[in-house]
DNA sequence: TATTGTTATACTCTATAACTATA
DNA sequence: TATAGTTATAGAGTATAACAATA
């Protein structure tokens, strides 16, 4: 009883493992070279949420906005975002999906050649609901 | 229809986004200072198979050889596994958890003071169900 | 004086390439 | 010559601390 809990319902150890493996999965088989995930995740955020200053970017990624800044820079230099000035503070920005960033995520959610599409397509019907309902679950655990 | 498929069926992009954030929280919540996620997951994998070489701990945790031997060196400093010869060729070694890195992996699953342990605390048995389903999908599809 | 954002710097995690020791 | 492992080096991703500009 006592071994069959520690060892077999440690839930909170089992997922962490799991994304940290899933993670590194992700990021080693990714061989785009354009966007890294870290970029695509931003520009997720901002097509759902909208244009927002780096500050604002920074806390709904939960990065800390010096991370942001660099995350953004190289979004700017491809092209992914633009920025402009806020209307009434001379200090912040606006950063705003530009239609090449929006093109690109649409590429990416279309793009059914990579690892993990390949993998999800062999899993069963009932398997990709149960990932679909663990990624909600797991978004709104992460406050995303 | 067109566009509820485009924005509301790309699982993998939505299960990869999920990934890479709550990977993200787990790490910036990590205030343990002891031992990295990294080398968490490598000494589960020693404890789960047995004592192994190093290249064969890469190859589990589909990390390359090099990077496995940093693990694997500040695993020893801090005494949480201990290396032998090979019994037959003398360019392997032996990688085995310690006494030690067994303790340590028992407290983990043991300390519920964390951050994501509050976090599933929250949901209800029906989510932590869909979670540990998740979890095991999961590790199949990334090899584990 | 407080806030927004950036620059400087450093650490973790991972990779590839080159090297050493043994088979 | 091939294999196991390490060392050297580099790049992504993130952080804290210090600074600049504006409020």
């Amino acid at each position: 009883m006592e071994l069959e809990h520690s060892v077999g319902s440690d839930l909170a150890g089992q997922l962490r493992l799991s994304v940290v493996r899933l993670n590194r999965r992700l990021r080693s088989q990714r061989t785009d070279e354009t966007v890294t995930l870290t970029q695509i995740s931003a520009l997720a955020t901002l097509l759902r949420c909208g244009a927002m200053t780096p500050s604002e970017l920074a806390a709904s990624e939960r990065v800390r906005p010096p991370s942001m800044t660099r995350v953004i820079a190289s979004l700017e230099e491809e092209g992914l975002v633009s920025r402009r000035d806020h209307p009434t503070d001379g200090r912040q920005s606006i950063i705003e999906l530009s239609p090449a960033g929006a093109e690109l995520l649409a590429a990416e959610a279309s793009a059914k050649e990579r690892w993990l599409d390949k993998r999800l397509a062999e899993l069963t019907d009932s398997e990709r609901v149960t990932l679909a309902r663990a990624t909600e679950i797991i978004d709104r655990m992460a406050g995303t």
